[in-house]
DNA sequence: TGCCTATTTGGCTATATTGCCAAATAACGA
DNA sequence: TCGTTATTTGGCAATATAGCCAAATAGGCA
C-alpha cells in the first residue's frame, strides 16, 4: 500500500470516525433542520453541556459542522450538503441486516 | 430523545464505527473489485493475519461484507452495493477540507 | 493418521474515547 | 465593575480499540 493512498484512507476514516457516535449522528441530524446554538443541543441531548460541546468540536475537526458565534452563543451548522445522502446507504445496510433478520427467523419457524 | 429514535441512532453509529478505520476501508475499497480471501487481503495490507482477521470480523458484524468458506480459504465480499456512494460525501468533506486549507494560505500569503 | 496451510480466537499491552465535574474564558447587562 | 449566562478546556476514571504473539480450529492431502 503505497503511501499516498495509505494518506487518503486515514483523512477517509478520520470523517467517518467523527460521523460514528449516536449522540454525533443526533446533532447531524438535527443541523439538517438548520443551525442550533449548542444550549438548545444540549437540552435536546440531555448530558452534559461539557459533552456536547466536545462532541461539536469532533465534529468541527472533522470537517462536518462550522462555527460562528453570535453573542454569547454559538451557532453551529453543517458544512457539507450531502450528509442526508451519505445516511441513504447506512440505513441500506440496517435494512438488509433486518431482513436477514427476517429470513432467519422465518427459517426457524418453518 | 425516544428510545426508538436513539436506538437508531445506535445503529447507525454502529455501521459507520466499523467503517471508520484506515485498514477497513482499504478492504472495503479492495473488496468493490470483487470479492478476496483472507490470505491476499494479509499480502496487500502487510499486517498479521490476526489483525486483519479481526478487522474482517469488525466488517462483518458491522454488516458491511458476507463471508464465504471455500476449501480452507475465506472469502469476503461486499453486502452492500452503495458503499461506493457513500464514499462520494466523504470525500466532498475531504474536498472542502482542502479548499478551506488552500483558501487560508492564500489570505495568509495576500 | 499426521502434516501443512488458512483462519479465528484468547490474551496481553498500549492507546484512544467517552462522560462527568470543576475551572477557565467570553459576552452581556445592571 | 460585578454577576449571570454560554461555552470551552483540563483532568480524571471507566471503557473500548488496535495490534501483536501464541494457541486453537478447520480443511486438504499424502
Amino acid at each position: 500500500m503505497n503511501v499516498n493512498r495509505k494518506n487518503h484512507l486515514e483523512a477517509r476514516a478520520r470523517v467517518l470516525k467523527a460521523l460514528a457516535h449516536p449522540t454525533r449522528l443526533f446533532i447531524v441530524e438535527e443541523l439538517e433542520k438548520g443551525e442550533q446554538c449548542v444550549c438548545d443541543l444540549t437540552a435536546m441531548i440531555g448530558a452534559d453541556v461539557s459533552t456536547v460541546s466536545k462532541h461539536l468540536s469532533v465534529l468541527k475537526q472533522g470537517g462536518i459542522v462550522l462555527d460562528d458565534k453570535r453573542g454569547n452563543q454559538v451557532f453551529y451548522r453543517l458544512r457539507v450538503p450531502c450528509i442526508l445522502n451519505f445516511f441513504g446507504c447506512v440505513e441500506s445496510v440496517l435494512e438488509t441486516q433486518a431482513q436477514d433478520h427476517v429470513d432467519c427467523l422465518t427459517r426457524e419457524g418453518a
